[in-house]
DNA sequence: GCCGTTTTCGGCCCGACTGTTTTCAGTCG
């Protein structure tokens, strides 16, 4: 069994522990088990077979011998005694917000329900009420979960909502009692999905506040409303919390509610290791009974602030993910992470001659507009029917137009000639190799026959990785987010092959997609990998993508040098020539 | 179940809010 799947069921394996109603520290000891895989760099099977598996941060013998079993046998009898114990119906029931394991254990005791449909007919008749520690309101929130769950379970594009957070900030920011406003949560953090929105406020005098907050447009419930904290529900499934803290506790309230969890367990550690209690109100003496914070925390007022308190560089909200940021930061060795404005042009953009919306002229003249010094153009090949793809002669047709265009100097943009080249089923090319070397560049994708098996489709990623002429790969996994996994195919080992063919793999930036996800760029570019940020753009619009690109550039540690990017046109034409 | 310069037991990150209680457990982030 690999990794990824020893890591799902550690985290079933928690998920089940918490409706037997076991002990939470041993419920976190498999979440933090699980996790400690995740954040494994060095190569998984190497460790379990040299037996070095206990050695990790939070693993001890118990689950190494769990992992131990099930990397060799292929199952572990706990594993699947502990899961033919649990009906399904209730693993279910934790999506119902008010309901955790101890809840959903004393219903299912009680009442022997198994399914959401029975959970609602009890709610409805009266049982749910009456069952001790329930009452009237408990019933009355199942049933407005059970209602809801599908609109508000929802995750949403972190691109999607960003209109509807900067609108927030900025009716806070408005309002005369607010000192300071910030959004935090995964949204700070640029998580490509976000769920709930965090907004944090300083101010003397909540009340007017909170109001204002809890009857925007739009909203349509008010799930909480106390003294420093509410929760409102939006129309359109959004769920946003509002906290309110004085102005010298701002800072850490953000902090930690930027997140995320790990990190924050992470830097709560270190301010144990070093006497100190840290927590969203300050920091304290960590014997201190008292809540008063210690003296120094009158100047702290900014992040920065905090981190060098405990010793560490500013780790910016992106990278806040509990993979190593901290013992990076100890020794101030973090990236220096990309900034938009670096974006010198982007590739991979289609026009009019297959399925975009603008000609090559009005994506130069946008590409003008962002500042940009040169545009690459990837239209799509002849196999992609349905964009009305290029074939070999439309494809040199494009060629001379483009030269054309660079020799006219009609624009400061310089145009490159590409091609979004399928790859096809065996691994070979679209389109003839003569017709592919004259081009500047290609990017290679799939787009095709998506149900191959793992080996197969890594097979024929690398196959057409090794083609001389390919520069770029493209959407590596053709996951589309919150809609569609990608396809079977093991990245470390295509990873591999484009460091050693010295081909580019992109981030495709168009939101939906964001592949190659951030978190395996952090190794990779550690290993030489270079990224390019590839918007994908179907139309003038589309280009402004690219922020998005450099969001994930920047949760994947990824610097100047690695990113294609932030090259000037000279530094471009050499990479197109010696892949330098 | 994990962990240890407070070391083989007894802690484990910390606090707000809700709904149920009559002082607190459960949930959530």
């Amino acid at each position: 069994m690999d990794k990824a799947q020893i890591i799902g069921i550690l985290k079933d394996i928690a998920v089940f522990l918490e409706l037997k109603g076991e002990n939470s520290f041993k419920i976190r000891a498999y979440q933090s088990g699980a996790r400690a895989l995740e954040r494994l760099e060095e190569n998984f099977d190497t460790i379990v077979q040299e037996g070095k598996i206990a050695s990790l941060q939070g693993i001890g013998q118990a689950l190494a011998l769990k992992i131990e079993t099930l990397y060799h046998e292929g199952h572990l009898p706990f594993y699947d005694n502990l899961k033919a114990s649990i009906a399904p119906g209730l693993i279910e029931f934790l999506e119902i917000p008010g309901l955790g394991g101890k809840k959903v254990k004393h219903i299912h005791d009680a009442l022997g329900i198994e399914t959401i449909e029975a959970l609602k007919v009890a709610c409805e008749s009266g049982a749910i009420e009456a069952l001790d520690g329930f009452g009237a309101k408990s019933a009355e929130k199942i049933l407005s979960g059970i209602a809801n769950r599908e609109a508000y379970g929802k995750r949403h594009l972190w691109w999607s909502v960003q209109g509807f957070v900067q609108d927030i900030v900025k009716g806070l920011e408005a309002q005369p009692l607010v000192k300071r406003a910030s959004v935090a949560g995964s949204f700070r953090r640029r998580l490509e999905t976000v769920g709930d929105l965090d907004f944090i406020v300083a101010s003397d005098t909540p009340g007017p506040i909170m109001d204002w907050f809890t009857q925007i447009e739009g909203v349509k419930e008010i799930t909480a409303k106390g003294e420093t904290k509410s929760s409102v529900r939006f129309e359109n499934g959004i769920q946003a919390d509002l906290r309110i803290v004085s102005e010298q506790v701002f800072v850490f309230a953000l902090h930690h509610f930027t997140g995320s969890k790990d990190h924050n367990v992470m830097m709560r550690q270190r301010a144990l290791s070093m006497g100190y209690r840290l927590s969203e109100w300050g920091i304290f003496d960590k014997d201190s009974e008292e809540n008063i914070p210690i003296d120094a925390v009158k100047d702290i007022e900014t992040e920065a602030d905090l981190f060098k308190f405990f010793g560490l560089e500013m780790i910016e909200p992106e990278l806040r993910e509990g993979l190593g940021e901290i013992s990076v930061a100890e020794n101030d060795a973090l990236p220096k992470l990309i900034e938009k404005q670096e974006i010198r042009g982007v590739f991979h953009n289609h026009t009019t001659l297959s399925d975009g919306m603008n000609t090559l002229d009005e994506m130069v003249q946008q590409a003008e507009l962002l500042g940009w010094s040169y545009l690459g153009f990837a239209d799509h090949s002849k196999s992609s029917v349905q964009a009305n793809g290029l074939n070999e002669e439309r494809v040199l047709r494009m060629i001379e137009q483009i030269e054309a265009f660079n020799q006219s100097g009609s624009s400061s943009v310089t145009a490159f000639s590409g091609i979004e080249c399928d790859i096809l089923k065996d691994g070979t090319l679209d389109l003839e190799e003569s017709v592919l070397e004259r081009l500047d560049y290609v990017v290679a994708s799939v787009h095709s026959s998506f149900s191959q098996s793992e080996e197969e489709m890594t097979q024929r990623v690398i196959r057409a990785i090794e083609s001389p002429s390919v520069t770029m790969l493209g959407h590596p996994t053709g996951r589309l987010l919150l809609r569609r996994e990608g396809y079977r195919i093991n990245i470390p080992k295509v990873i591999d092959a484009a460091i050693a063919n010295r081909v580019i793999i992109e981030i495709n930036a168009n939101p939906q997609r964001l592949d190659m996800d951030w978190r395996f760029w952090k190794q990779a570019v550690q290993r030489g990998l270079m990224c390019s940020i590839n918007p994908d753009a179907h139309s003038i619009k589309n280009l402004s993508y690219y922020e998005a690109g450099v969001n994930i550039a920047r949760k994947g540690w990824i610097e100047a040098d690695r990113l294609l990017n932030t090259r000037e046109t000279d530094g471009i034409k050499r990479w197109f020539r010696e892949r330098c």
